[in-house]
RNA sequence: GGAUGGGUGGCCGAGUGGUUGAAGGCACUGGUCUUGAAAACCAGCAGGCGUGCAAGCGUCUCGGGGGUUCGAAUCCCUCCCCAUCCGCCA
């Protein structure tokens, strides 16, 4: 989200940045708006104060007994009455318009972040670890987790549909395991710039409200998965129907039939919008009952920890000295990977659910970028401990998310597949996120300045990629898999994973 | 699912139609006092938007939305959330 003060003072630079993201210069019609916009408060302003002032003369005057006067006045407020009711509907609506125009844009990437299409334009800053040298050809994670018997794509399909694995034994309790490991290190002790993260257990279903402060909506509700149900009162809308059966919306389609369309397919606006409808055509007697024809229930599954954790902050003041806040959460992430279809179809690489150990960092306006290299180094610190080969880069500017200004990817080496894979992405969101959250801060030294916080957000790691590495980098000729050392204690001493 | 009670500033909490953007307290900031600190005392202290070089002025906001009224935190409607009790239940 954008400040439209900025991009009255910085038109050129906000449309520069578009730019740099591929987009059409949009200041233009966006500050058309905004003058629309103030034209229209500054009239409306006017008419609430004459409304005002006159209302207290009339205060007065019926104080005073002089009810001749009083009668003038109530006629004024009558007139300026009406021109505030039609202002304000046209500022809801231009309200609407320019929020719309201004959350559907993407973050400006910061003057360091390559220019670039696509993952083949991403810059490589570091390497780390030793690719391991086989003796045998490798194989991928889902042949050796197939043939150990302890991945089942089958019986997932069975139970769910494509991208769903059951984990077994070994493998099922690896996952725990990697993931207790992970939150060990980043819940370990501040020292290093390592560490200090506060363990979250947080909701994995949350309100739209929620989606819209971190950038997944409104753009994009076709990645995610909801959960919703409505239900009608079949008695009543028998009975009401039958007694109303004439309600027509503005296609001459029965009302009737959209409220039970709509509560067959949830979708809670044809809902609300049916049952205004018939609610204006019924008799007094029978509103409350059409009100209460529906009940229902919809909200979002989290495509990452990001969502609840950066969200904890939403709508609330922090106290400087409370930051930098660091949290980590080990939760479920549901995907609906709507744009991949056809990619990494086999294996695990690409599920509708996974689980993440995630870090987020609520910071002030000038550590945040300190802080996207602290939060990079604690994620690859898990790979170090699990001496995981991997590279860094740097994202180009095609490649990077919605709501970043700079982001890093960790690629672990996966020798099954011959190439770097992502399983980390960290990001720093400035106050991208905070805007839309309504996040801020109180400075310090002056209790007057109130400011918006930064976000930043990173896998540390995702579990399930952590795993399929494990699996390809310490893979053995007969198909056994070595346990990496540090993660032998959450294990139960297990050194080596075999076909039983 | 049934019954009741609630949602007010950073936090707690008063306020049922007329200078109430909102008493009081806590927290915070400045000052007095003190060797220093604490305590005590004095003063300041909501956010957004518009306008202005600024001081300021205007406007909106007491869970969200709509309505009644000359005037709403206060009355009405609706949605959401929270709490307690009962029922059911991992």
């Amino acid at each position: 989200m954008y400040d439209i003060k900025w991009i009255r003072d910085n038109s050129d630079a906000f449309d520069a940045a578009l730019a740099r993201r591929g987009l059409a210069p949009h200041s233009a019609d966006i500050l058309k708006i905004d003058e629309e916009r103030r034209t229209l408060i500054q009239t409306l302003q006017d008419a609430q104060t004459k409304r005002n002032s006159a209302s207290k003369e009339i205060g007065k005057a019926k104080a005073s007994g002089d009810e001749a006067a009083a009668q003038k006045l109530m006629d004024e407020v009558a007139q300026a009455k009406s021109t505030i009711q039609s202002g304000e509907e046209q500022q809801r609506e231009i309200d609407a318009r320019l929020r719309e125009a201004l959350s559907t844009l993407p973050n400006a990437p910061l003057d360091d972040v390559p220019a670039g299409e696509d993952e083949s334009d991403n810059i490589e800053v570091r390497t780390w670890g030793e690719k391991p040298s086989l003796s045998f050809s490798p194989k991928q994670h889902f042949e050796l987790g197939e043939d150990l018997g302890l991945m089942d794509f089958d019986t997932a399909a069975k139970l769910s549909g494509a991208r769903f694995v059951v984990l077994k034994g070994a493998l099922a309790r690896m996952e725990r395991a990697i993931a207790a490991f992970m939150l060990d290190i980043h819940t370990g002790p501040e020292k290093d710039g390592l560490g200090g993260y506060q363990e979250m257990l947080p909701p994995a279903i949350v309100w739209d409200e929620t989606m819209y402060g971190t950038g997944q909506l409104p753009k994009f509700a076709d990645d995610l998965f909801q959960v919703q149900g409505f239900e009608l009162d079949r008695d009543e809308f028998e009975r009401l129907s039958k007694k109303y059966p004439e309600i027509q919306d503005e296609y001459g389609v029965l009302a009737w039939f959209d409220l039970i369309m709509a509560a067959t397919y949830d979708d809670k606006n044809i809902i609300d919008k049916s049952l205004k409808l018939i609610e204006q055509s019924v008799d007094e007697e029978d509103r409350e009952s059409v009100r209460n024809l529906t009940s229902g229930f919809k909200r979002w599954l989290i495509p990452t920890a990001e969502v609840p954790l950066t969200n904890m902050v939403r709508e609330s003041i922090v106290e400087e000295g409370d930051l930098p806040m660091r949290m980590t959460a080990w939760t479920p992430c549901f995907r609906a990977e709507a744009g991949s279809a056809g990619r990494d179809t086999r294996g695990m690489i690409r599920q509708h659910q996974f689980s993440k150990v995630e870090l987020v960092s609520i910071t002030t306006q000038d550590q945040s970028l300190d802080e996207l290299e602290r939060m990079t180094g604690c994620a690859e610190e898990v790979l170090k401990r699990l001496e995981l080969p991997y590279r860094t880069v740097v994202l180009c500017i095609g490649d990077m998310g919605f709501g970043a200004r700079k982001t890093y990817d960790i690629e672990v080496w996966l020798p099954g597949q011959d190439m770097y894979r992502e399983i980390s992405s960290c990001s720093v969101c400035g106050d991208f996120q905070a805007r839309r959250m309504n996040a801020r801060y109180r400075a310090k030294d002056d209790p007057k300045d109130i400011r918006y916080v930064h976000t930043l957000n990173g896998s540390g790691l995702a579990v399930g990629r952590t795993m399929i590495a494990i699996m390809e980098n310490y893979q053995n000729d007969d198909g056994s898999i070595t346990v990496p050392e540090a993660l032998r204690p959450y294990m139960g001493g297990l050194e080596t994973i075999a076909a039983g």
